[in-house]
DNA sequence: GTGAAAGCGCTAACAA
DNA sequence: TTGTTAGCGCTTTCAC
C-alpha cells in the first residue's frame, strides 16, 4: 500500500488540507501542527504523488525534451545543461530520442505530451519537423533548438551558423589555404547550409569560388568511409573544415589510414570542442558552441512562456569560438619535415 | 482550455467508460462507435493524460534513471540504451542528474520516486548510496548499475570488473612491461578498487609487486594536471593504464605535454571505447565495456521486478574486451625508431 | 488557522 | 456491448 496524504492527516490528527498546506507552503498553518505533520509524514515515510498533484489543475513541474540522438554527445551535454536549469527551478526533466525518425519524432512527442508537461525543449531530426502542429495545437510552449527550420517563427536557440563557418574559413585563409574541402553531415540541414553560406562568404570576399562539400552523413562509420573514397579518388585539399564531430572523426580517422600528416600533409579544423581534442596530437583547431549557454537560453525562453510572457517569438544566435591548436598551419608550411614528405603519402595504411 | 475524454465522449455521444475502452483496446467496441470516438478524438486534438491514467491505479508506464553525471558519455550511452529498451516496452524515461553528490542524489531520488515510477535504474554517486533506504522502502523496483556497492545484496549489473583489469595487465606484461603506472579517477568507489584487483593478481601471478596506482580524479581537467605532477616528479613506467576515460584523456595530454612519444616512449592503454580512440594517432588500446549490454541487462532485471517476478536478487558481470590497437608496444621495442625518439609526440608509423 | 468537500482526467467495477 | 459511478491523491475554495 502506498502513503498518501490521508493517512498523513490520520496520524497528525488533522484534516487532509492542512497536510497539503503544510507541504506547500501556501496558507499558513501553526508552527506546532505542522511539526506533528512533518513528523508523521517521516515516520510513514510519506512522499507526494506530482502525478495527482499535476491533475488537480497545480501547474504541471515537468518540462520535456526531444533530441535526434542520445549516443550524440552535443545532444546529451545540452540535455546536461537542461537539466540543471530545470532543476534549479524544481521542475523535473522528462527525455526521449527521436533517433533521427520523423515518425518516431511524432510518436515520442505523442508520449511526452501525454505528461502534460509545462513546456518542451526539441532538436527536430529535420527541418520539416512537421510534428510542429503537436506542440502548437496543444498550446504547449516550446522551443526549438540548434536545428531550427528556415521557416520557424517560434522561439528557437541555435548557434549563429553562418558565423561559425565564416570563422573557420577566415582562419584556413588566413592561413594561406585556398583549396579546402568541407566535409558536412548533411545539406538537408538548415544549420549546416548556414555554415556553408558563411564559409562560401568568406571564399567569395576573397574572390573565390566556394570550396566543395561533401556530405558524410551522421554518424562516425559512414563519415570514415566517405572521407576514404574522397582521398581515394585522389582528392588533395590542403585542408579539411568539418561541420560536425563525427565528420570531424571521420576527417581524422581517414587522413590517418591514408598516412596523411597534420598539419604537415593537410590542416584540420574540427566542429564542437570536446576534451579529447585537446589530448590528441596535434590538439584539433575547431570551432567550440557554447552547448551550456544553448541549454541555458533555450531554458530561460520557455520559463518565459511558462510563466506566460507575451513576449512576441524570438530567435536567438550564441556565437561560436575558434579554438586554435596545432592541427591547422600554413600550407606547405614548416611543419612539413623531411621525415614526413617520405612519400608514403597516396597510399593507404594497412 | 484542455481536451479530456469528456469531452470526444459528448463529441461522439458516447460516455466516457467507452472513449477509455476505445484508447485502451480492453474491452471489445463496436468498430463503428469506436471510429466514431477516434474521429471525436482527432477532431478535439485530444490526447489521453497519463498522469490522470497512472492516478487511477494504471501500473505506472514510467521508469526513472538517476546517474552521476549526465556529461561523461559513458552515462549517456547507458541512457541512450536504456530509453531505446524502454520506449519498446511502451515506456516514458525520467531522467537526473546527481552531480556526484550524495545530498543531490538523495534529492533527485525523492523528486524521480515523487513520479511513482514502476521502477528504477540508477548509478550511485559513491559506495555508500545511502539512499538506497529511499527506493527500499518505497519498495519501488530498482537496480544499480555499474558503481555497485560491495555489500549490496539487491539486483544489480557491471562490468565484471577485475576481469577488466587483467585484461589490461595481461595485454602489457605480455608485451613486455614491468613498470607501468595505473591511473584511476578513485579508490573511493567499489568498481575501481576491484579493477585494481584485477591488475595486482597478473602481476602477482608473475612474481611482481601490484603496480603503482595515482588518483586522477573524475574530471578532464584534475586528471591531465595528476599525471602532469607524476611526470614532473620523473616518473618514467613503460606503460600507462587508465582505469576511466577522463584518466585516459589526461594520460594523453601530459603525455603531449611532455613530449613523450606514443608508443614509441611508453605505451598507453585507455579505458571505454569511443570514436575518437579510432580516429587518433596512434589508434588507442583500450578496454570496452559493453555499454549497450549493460543497459539492456539492467533493463531486463527491471522489467522482470516490475512484472512481479519473485527470483532472488541477482548480480550479473558482463564481460569487457581488449581492444588492441597501436598505442601499446614492446617497451623499447621495434617502434622506437630513430625518427621517433627525437622527440616530437604522437607521430607514430600507424 | 483549520476542516469539509468538490473535482482534476481517468479506469474499473458493475449495472443495464 | 455500453453507460454509470466510485474513487486514485491531491489542491482548493469556502465555511467555520
Amino acid at each position: 500500500m502506498t502513503i498518501s496524504i490521508k493517512e498523513v492527516a490520520a496520524l497528525a490528527g488533522v484534516s487532509t488540507g492542512t497536510v497539503s498546506n503544510v507541504f506547500n507552503g501556501k496558507a499558513s498553518v501553526d508552527r506546532k501542527l505542522a511539526g506533528r505533520v512533518r513528523e508523521a509524514a517521516r515516520v510513514l515515510g510519506y512522499e507526494p504523488n506530482r502525478a495527482a498533484a499535476q491533475l488537480r489543475g497545480r501547474p504541471a513541474r515537468v518540462v520535456a525534451a526531444l533530441v535526434p540522438d542520445l549516443n550524440n554527445p552535443f545532444f546529451t551535454n545540452l540535455l546536461a545543461s537542461l537539466e540543471a536549469c530545470v532543476r534549479e527551478r524544481g521542475f523535473d526533466l522528462i527525455v526521449a530520442s527521436s533517433n533521427g525518425s520523423p515518425r518516431e519524432e511524432r510518436e515520442r512527442l505523442g508520449a511526452l505530451l501525454a505528461w502534460q508537461p509545462a513546456g518542451l525543449i526539441v532538436v527536430p531530426c529535420d527541418d520539416e519537423f512537421e510534428s510542429r502542429a503537436l506542440p502548437a495545437r496543444r498550446r504547449v510552449p516550446f522551443v526549438v533548438v540548434d536545428r531550427v527550420p528556415g521557416n520557424f517563427r517560434g522561439d528557437a536557440v541555435s548557434v549563429d551558423n553562418a558565423d561559425a563557418g565564416r570563422l573557420a574559413a577566415e582562419h584556413l585563409t588566413g592561413l594561406g589555404h585556398g583549396e579546402i574541402l568541407v566535409a558536412a553531415s548533411t545539406l538537408g540541414l538548415q544549420n549546416i547550409r548556414e555554415r556553408c553560406d558563411g564559409i562560401a562568404q568568406v571564399f567569395g570576399g576573397l574572390g573565390l569560388p566556394a570550396p566543395p562539400v561533401i556530405e558524410v552523413g551522421l554518424s562516425f562509420e559512414q563519415a570514415t568511409e566517405r572521407i576514404g573514397t574522397f582521398l581515394a579518388g585522389g582528392g588533395h585539399p590542403t585542408a579539411f573544415l568539418a561541420l560536425t564531430t563525427f565528420a570531424t572523426l571521420g576527417i581524422l580517422t581517414a587522413l590517418r589510414e591514408w598516412n596523411r600528416s597534420i598539419p604537415g600533409d593537410v590542416s584540420v579544423v574540427g566542429f564542437d570542442d570536446y576534451s579529447w581534442m585537446q589530448a590528441v596530437s596535434p590538439p584539433l583547431t575547431s570551432i567550440r558552441q557554447p552547448v551550456e549557454a544553448i541549454g541555458r537560453e533555450a531554458w530561460e525562453r520557455l520559463r518565459a512562456r511558462i510563466e506566460g510572457s507575451g513576449q512576441p517569438p524570438s530567435r536567438i544566435r550564441l556565437q561560436c569560438d575558434l579554438m586554435e591548436r596545432a592541427s591547422t598551419a600554413p600550407p606547405n608550411g614548416p611543419r612539413r619535415m623531411p621525415a614526413d614528405a617520405g612519400g608514403t603519402a597516396g597510399e593507404p595504411a594497412g
